[in-house]
DNA sequence: AGCACGCCGACT
DNA sequence: GTCGGCGTGCTC
């Protein structure tokens, strides 16, 4: 008799363990480890689904209560079985459950069923499409010319993103018997919506090698000799914004799927564009597999299985790409490493580079981490020899370093200019618009768009159910209605202050919206476009903005963080940062990190193509050391100073730090669990403590938020920390109404 | 007695 | 997570 150990289907500790199911003899062929089976359970014997751990001849349990499997899933990904371990090192390392390890390793087809908008892709290149449509207008087929026409009318990148099948009939006039025509003679492929599917003939297209310049050849040949000769590491490679490390990556990943291995290249979501990908295509074709967030749960799965036959060399994805089953995985590249996206939300809580890192491990690959202002963590370890680095201080290509001008505000204010927009940044502005270049003007913080206050009493229009105050939202240039960023709550703008009645009330601080309404009544010849969560429907109208505007239909792009990721606009020659510190005084341990990354990032911006850039950096603080290693592209020195903060209070790289929200409705309970929170992490002496305090926001939806930090080199004992927190939390009886949220960091 | 409710503990 | 067991307390 067969036995398997299975992992339930239930997120909760206390079932976070293999129990042994019997496999009925007509399974024993299909029931593998790694292979998601239904089963038996509880008193009730409701049926749930299991993930099978372990196979074995020994019963471990009293057979006379074991119960056997019910069904297995027949063509379920069955996972290799380091990807099992890797679960397990998830599940230890991060703290979650198995399950949750299992689930975030293992993608499962998901039976859902969505309604499919169909498009129509070209199989055939550019070239050959007008020779068909030639052909076609011979044989006077109108409606067939007319859709070959409409593919051939697209710009080359949109070319094989296809045309929407809706669009075919509708504005088109192509019947659905004229497509199948086409279909049939291999000219377009028609199929549920799957972006950058289409290109099939991708040979065709296929552009040059880049000639990489000396650094970037010195790494890429560094790290393929190493590769050649068997070594695998972890390689940083650090190269200044617009300094061609995507080429570097692509000429490693050549070099290695020579030698037969399958690699694996990480994109943050944000930057996973089609413009991106293409490149990739143009480069290696067919044997690239993308995963993105617009692919349904099947598709996604598709993806998988078609990495796991062998049908796929590199994949292409954001975070979860991490664990595409791949047999023979030889490089995993993490792009942009330092963005923050690659920490998990949502259990298990994981870092895609320290993963990555075991994964490589474990199967004898290489990670490659590229950025041009590497996280803390990535460059402490190549300090430390754990990485090993290279570097490139050059721009590819001609684009050299765009000229950086940091303003005082403080001066602006004696010289009596309120404005948004110091004298330097008007100037350059007026000089840019009348040469028709394009100009960048950048928000320094997520959500940040001001609040309203008293000028007599000074209280602040707050929302009744969160501690923040409410946004101001404009209608034609006027403050219109008031908006809670976290609940939605919303009100009129009030004539008076709500607590004196004083009308002396006004808008303070500047969002993206405000922004908008002074350069348009500043540069009234200008045309503007903004870019932020209100404007835009997801990410897809992020795309359109970003499209137009780099197609040259605006001359101004205003926006947040999301528009200094990894877009290349040729025709911006300058950047405006319109209030570098605002990103300083977050108040987290993070802040000077995170200014340092989006000036730099936002500079890079600037003289990408032949022209040369500016930059106006606008700030209260020019003289802090994250505005001014950005503004001169001196990461080395950010690091040296950065790393010297850290170490002074402890914090990540030098110290782990776990951090423990706790929640409730009630706030004397979430206070009085914070306490005991803070006594539990007390009996451990290694840690230091900071808190309980309350959260940096302190109430949302009416939900208040107390916050204990414990800060501890060793990571494990952090990890009994969190343990025993939520030990307590489990058998607790008196703070039922609160929960509990970790956030652990480790280096 | 009969039942509703809530707390445990068990789940292979 | 969900079920059943069991103790408590209340019914009219």
């Amino acid at each position: 008799m067969i036995f398997a150990d299975v992992i339930i289907d239930i997120s909760v500790k206390s079932l976070d363990r293999a129990f042994q199911y019997i496999v009925p003899a007509d399974m024993e062929d299909n029931v593998e480890i790694g292979s998601l089976v239904a089963i038996p359970f509880g008193a009730g014997n409701r049926i749930l689904k299991g993930y099978v751990i372990g196979l074995s001849v020994e019963p471990k349990f009293d057979l006379s209560k074991t119960k056997s499997i019910i069904g297995v899933e027949k063509q379920g990904v069955v996972a290799e079985s380091h990807l099992l371990s890797l679960a397990y090192w998830i599940k230890e390392n991060y703290g979650s459950t198995m399950n949750d390890a299992i689930k975030c390793v293992m993608p499962v087809k998901r039976e859902i069923k969505e309604k499919l908008s169909r498009t129509i892709y070209p199989l055939v290149d550019k070239k050959e499409m007008l020779s068909v449509t030639e052909e076609l207008k011979k044989k006077h087929n109108t409606a067939r010319v007319r859709l070959t026409q409409a593919f051939l009318s697209l710009p080359e990148e949109e070319y094989f993103a296809g045309i929407d099948y809706s669009v075919a009939v509708k504005e088109l006039k192509i019947t659905a018997s004229v497509l199948e025509g086409l279909k049939e003679l291999g000219i377009i492929d028609i199929s549920s919506k799957r972006e950058y599917r289409g290109i099939i003939k991708a040979e065709n297209i296929k552009s040059k090698r880049h000639i990489l310049n000396d650094e970037q050849r010195n790494a890429a040949e560094g790290i393929l000799n190493d590769y050649r000769n068997g070594i695998r590491k972890t390689y940083l490679l650090h190269g200044v914004t617009g300094s061609g490390k995507t080429e570097v990556y692509m000429d490693i990943i050549e070099g290695v799927i020579g030698e037969g291995g399958q690699v694996i290249v990480l994109i943050p979501e944000i930057a996973l564009t089609f413009q991106t990908v293409n490149r990739f295509y143009k480069r290696f074709g067919e044997r690239i597999s993308v995963i993105h967030s617009r692919l349904s749960a099947g598709e996604r799965y598709d993806q998988y299985i078609k990495a796991k036959d062998g049908g796929t060399d590199i994949m292409i994805g954001p975070r979860s790409a991490l664990f595409t089953p791949f047999k023979n995985l030889g490089l995993i590249v993490i792009d942009e490493e330092h963005e923050t996206s690659y920490q998990s939300e949502m259990p298990p809580k994981y870092h895609a580079r320290e993963v990555a890192v075991k994964r490589a491990k474990m199967l004898g690959a290489s990670v490659v981490l590229g950025s041009a202002t590497p996280s803390l963590e990535a460059y402490h370890r190549a300090v430390k020899d754990e990485y090993k680095m290279y570097q490139i201080k050059m721009r590819a290509g001609n684009a050299v370093f765009p000229n950086v001008d940091i303003v005082d505000l403080r001066n602006e204010l004696e010289k009596k200019n309120y404005s948004i927009f110091s004298e330097r940044l008007s100037e350059l502005m007026y000089e840019k618009l009348s040469r028709h270049e394009q100009i960048i003007l950048f928000i320094n913080r997520r959500g940040y768009a001001g609040f309203v206050s008293c000028r007599k009493c000074g209280s602040v229009i707050g929302c009744k159910h969160c501690s923040v105050s409410l946004k101001p939202h404009m209608v034609n240039g006027k403050v219109d209605r008031l908006k809670c960023h976290y609940c939605g709550y919303e009100i009129p703008m009030p004539p008076k202050c709500p607590e004196c009645g004083s009308v002396y009330i006004g808008t303070f601080g500047l969002g993206t919206q405000q922004v908008e309404e002074m350069v348009k009544k500043k540069f009234p010849q200008a045309k503007v476009l903004r870019m932020d969560a209100d404007t835009t429907g997801g990410k897809q109208g992020h795309e359109r903005i970003l499209k137009e505007f780099g197609q040259h239909k605006a001359d101004i792009l205003i926006g947040t963080q999301m528009i200094v990721k990894g877009h290349d606009f040729p025709d911006v020659t300058l950047v405006g940062i319109i209030a570098a510190d605002l990103s300083l005084n977050s108040g987290d341990y993070r802040a000077a990190e995170r200014t340092f990354q989006l000036i730099a990032q936002a500079a890079g911006r600037a003289g990408r193509g032949d022209k040369v850039g500016n930059v106006v950096i606008q700030t209260y603080q020019p003289e802090h050391y994250s505005i001014v290693c950005a503004a001169s592209h001196d990461y080395v020195n950010f690091y040296k100073q950065e790393i010297l903060a850290r170490q002074m209070l402890q914090y990540p790289p030098i110290s782990n730090i776990l951090g423990v929200l706790v929640l409730s409705q009630n706030e004397k309970s979430a206070a009085q669990l914070s306490v005991k929170v803070y006594e539990i992490m007390k009996i451990y002496e290694d840690i230091s403590i900071l808190g309980p305090t309350d959260a940096a926001v302190a109430k949302t939806n009416d939900v208040y938020r107390k916050m204990v930090y414990g800060k501890c080199v060793d990571y494990n004992v952090l990890l009994s920390a969190k343990n025993s927190i939520e030990e307590f939390k489990e058998h607790d009886i008196v703070y039922k109404d609160c929960i509990i949220n970790f956030e652990i960091n480790y280096i």
